[in-house]
DNA sequence: CCGCATCCACCACGATACTG
DNA sequence: CAGTATCGTGGTGGATGCGG
């Protein structure tokens, strides 16, 4: 059984909903953020360092507009040295699941890519 | 109560996993033609005319990459004038649920998104 | 009708250095 | 510790024109 009903639902504007918020979660880090924060609240070391190959530079911009966007909330203590922490918001917590989803997804099939992937590659160059 | 067992085992080698995948099918349109393919076979210039904004160039490429990664088979018939259809493969198909879980989530929380986009917007500019 | 080739603009991203 | 500032680059993707 088709599950097109639910893609009209989605498609319904020619994708432009989907599309919108792809363009912002379907960057280089966002997901990995945000399944990251599933673990709790994490300071930005702490994220950093669970993040191997990110800079200080995209971590900083990737919180930010994670924190625009309402999902994940940025609290600041005023100590020495400087202490920051980040948590989901609950609307945050809401996209763990699809992101979850497609994680196992690319668990599950990571392989089969890249045994067709270097099939092609043979056929075609 | 936390999924940090399931996000464990997604992030187990720093997240590289679901990062091969991500950087795979979250450009700019991969997700999109994918459900849109859950019609069924289509031609080109269905799919063509189902995705207001891309272009020639970026449908070709997106069909490619995904006939390469072995999620779409294309099938061309010796016709004048030429006539070429795609389809989902099994994996490909196997891809559906987890993008409309996405899909969904984002139709569910744009709205939300959006106003807190605009409510920072006014506190920071 | 399908789709490749070419050219080009933009910006996502990384590296590095500096600051409160 | 947690950023900000600046610069450089590669690759994504858009426009256009041609070809089978």
């Amino acid at each position: 059984m088709s599950q097109y009903e639910h893609t009209c639902l989605i498609r319904g504007d020619g994708g432009r909903t989907i599309r919108a918020v792809l363009d912002r979660i379907c960057d280089k880090w966002t997901l990995l953020i945000v399944t990251t924060l599933d673990q709790g609240r994490l300071r930005f070391g702490d994220l950093h360092r669970q993040t191997p190959g990110i800079s200080q530079r995209m971590l900083t911009l990737t919180l930010r507009n994670l924190e625009r966007d309402g999902l994940v909330s940025r609290t600041v203590y005023a100590e020495v040295p400087p202490r920051v922490e980040y948590e989901l918001t609950p609307m945050g917590r809401s996209l763990i699941a699809p992101a979850l989803a497609l994680g196992r997804w690319a668990m599950d099939h990571i392989d089969e890519i890249e045994a067709s992937r270097a099939a092609y590659g043979e056929r075609a160059g």
